[in-house]
RNA sequence: GCGCUCGUAGCUCAGCUGGAUAGAGUGUUGGCCUCCGAAGCCAAAUGUCGGGUGUUCGAAUCACCUCGAGCGCACCA
């Protein structure tokens, strides 16, 4: 309906054009769902942006536009108002046209062709395999994977990815603390994962040797010595101590961990089409042969002994190293790979949702994608806040490394997953958030995502209490009251959302919206009876109401919450 | 010090490609179950939109300054 007013509009301000009261037609015509009924169904400012060149008061050109509208059969009237609104009051029978559309439709309806199908890559969640994922891993697993719905629900092809960081020095610190449990050591290493899970792990080693490896090391911090130093000359030792079996121990570390993030997120609703894995990059080469690529275009200089690459030719604020005075790579030069091989994957656009703590990576990322000679522009970058806890109205400290924290499991399992889901995307993805585990956990009626399932369960009853009543066609025309006039214009909202919602990537837009019109269902249920004796009412009013159910069952299937028949 | 993000009702947050009286949840107060699910509805009260200057017909929204909070500035990953 949108587009038929925006053409509409066009023909008028061309009639204008030819009158020679206005010069030109804007690119976009803005119009916009009214917020307030008495401004009708839609509204433009069209006048208001253009009152200047047309050198008259918005008020007078918006009079002027109206007269030059064209009749339409769905539009009841035009009024302008305020300071120079064009106000579109729809027929009701326009309106109502809708309900028609979403039974008919279904679970297809609000789905639309506006990605025309191109191909998005989308990574997510890729936490390091060094421990469970905690409930700030959880908000972008629940934005990544409702973005991705979104974008699918309106027309983008979506592959969800996960980059594995399987290779590197933090894998070997994790291969270490487990081999140190499994000896069952009394003294730890400060830089040692601490968390219970690498107990369990160390539970299911066998048939491997039990060694001093802290023989001959240098001290740890808590002896006066440097950490760092002391837990590589540990891996060092455990490495060339237990020989193949060290390869052993990594296996069984990282295969534990991973498995576990894996059901994690598939039971959380989170299904990925790749799991990537960096260890892949360095066992290919490619990672050798992009170092290689990049010097061959002179990007790349070598000073103190490292290779540098020069990102601020392409506006990053540092040259940053990619291979180490030892001859290791940087976890940067794998990354430039990894992005690579994403563009040569034929792609249309490529998506990293990142915690925010890495916003500093985000200019030398694009920078090597300009330098290989890609678009960056195809490169989008999303943003998440971190979660800050709060328990006991005190602020939980996370670490990986000290095995304090909240995993997302926990959380699933205290909140259910639907609450977890939604919680998460109800606050804008750069928004701090504070997640209060007391008030999530014990009092869990107060989150809205019950709010919304609950209408959905009220329609079900009602519904399932009119199965045996006779059905005969409804009239629309019954829909009458304020309040139903006000249900509809809601429904006639969610595409337009939808759509919004995903060329955004805000989800929350699409959870607000889901309220909204269970809040305005609730005051429908409320106001008015459902199971009348007059059967064309009865079945009037229930299929408005089956409209109801069916958008909030759409909308929540795309931000992966159930819509559960009784609660 | 430099950079990114944020600052809106007691609390948690929407609204931000400039638009009509700044909204919701929660909390507070008072009503509504002989009636389709009261996890609900209705009503009342609540704001220097952190502060300042500018841009214009119009600023919570844009620009600049300033104050406050979080995060990032490695030959770590």
């Amino acid at each position: 309906m949108k587009q038929e007013l925006q053409e509409l509009l066009i023909q008028a301000l061309q009639a204008l054009i030819s009158e020679g009261i206005l010069e030109s037609v804007p690119d976009n015509i803005r119009i916009d769902h009214s917020k307030d009924k008495s401004q009708g169904d839609f509204a433009s400012n069209v006048a208001m942006v253009l009152s200047k060149q047309a050198r008259c008061a918005p008020k007078d050109l918006a009079q002027k536009i109206v007269e030059k509208l064209t009749d339409a059969t769905e539009i009841e009237r035009v009024e302008v108002a305020g300071p120079g609104f064009i106000n579109f009051f729809m027929s009701q029978g326009s309106n109502n046209q809708v309900l028609g559309d979403i039974l008919a439709k279904g679970d297809q309806f609000g789905l639309s062709e506006f990605g025309k199908g191109q191909r998005i890559l989308l990574e997510f969640v890729s936490a390091n395999p060094t421990g469970p994922l905690h409930v700030g891993h959880g908000r972008g697993a629940a934005y990544g994977a409702t973005v991705s719905n979104l974008l699918r629900a309106i027309g983008f092809e979506v592959d969800n990815e996960y980059y594995v960081n399987d290779a590197g020095r933090q894998m070997d610190i994790l291969a270490t603390s487990v081999y140190l449990r499994y000896c069952e050591v009394t003294v730890f290493p400060d830089n040692g994962y601490k968390g219970d899970y690498i107990f369990d792990i160390a539970k299911q080693v066998s048939n491997v040797e039990r060694y001093d490896i802290a023989q001959d090391v240098c001290k740890d911090e808590k002896d006066g010595g440097d950490k760092e130093k002391h837990i590589d000359e540990l891996i060092a030792n455990c490495k060339r101590v237990l020989g193949s079996d060290y390869q052993k121990i990594f296996k069984l570390a990282i295969d534990s961990i991973l498995s576990g993030i894996k059901i994690d997120l598939s039971e959380f609703g989170i299904e990925y089409q790749q799991w990537f894995s960096e260890q892949s990059l360095v066992d290919s080469g490619l990672s050798e042969k992009t170092v290689k690529a990049l010097q061959k275009s002179g990007h790349i200089y070598e000073k103190e002994g490292a290779l540098w690459f020069k990102t601020t030719d392409f506006g990053d604020d540092l040259d940053r190293v990619v291979v180490r005075d030892n001859g290791m790579h940087t976890y940067f030069a794998s990354d430039i790979a990894y992005h690579l091989e994403k563009f040569n994957r034929g792609y249309d656009k490529v998506i990293n949702i990142w915690g925010s703590d890495h916003h500093g990576y985000i200019a030398r990322v694009k920078a090597s994608i300009s330098a290989l000679g890609h678009n960056p522009e195809k490169l989008e970058i999303l943003l998440v806040q971190f979660a800050n806890l709060y328990r006991s109205g005190e602020k939980v400290a996370m670490s990986t490394r000290s095995g304090s924290f909240v995993t997302l499991e926990e959380l699933r399992h205290e909140v259910g997953n639907d609450a977890a889901r939604f919680f998460y995307v109800l606050r804008k993805s750069e928004q701090h958030m504070d997640f209060d585990l007391d008030l999530a956990k014990s009092k869990t009626n107060e989150n809205p995502v019950f709010y919304i399932q609950y209408a959905h369960a009220r329609i079900f009853s009602v519904l399932k209490q009119a199965k045996n009543m006779p059905i005969v066609e409804a009239d629309l025309s019954l829909l009458t009251s304020n309040i139903e006039a006000s249900l509809v214009k809601e429904l006639n909202r969610y595409k337009d959302i939808l759509q919004t919602s995903a060329v955004n990537y805000e989800p929350h837009i699409l959870a607000y919206y889901l309220r909204d019109l269970a809040g305005e269902f609730h005051s429908y249920y409320n106001n008015s009876e459902f199971l009348v004796e007059d059967d064309v009412l009865r079945c009037t009013r229930l299929s408005l109401v089956q409209a109801v159910k069916q958008v909030i069952v759409n909308g929540l299937n795309v931000l992966g919450v159930s819509a559960p028949d009784s609660m």
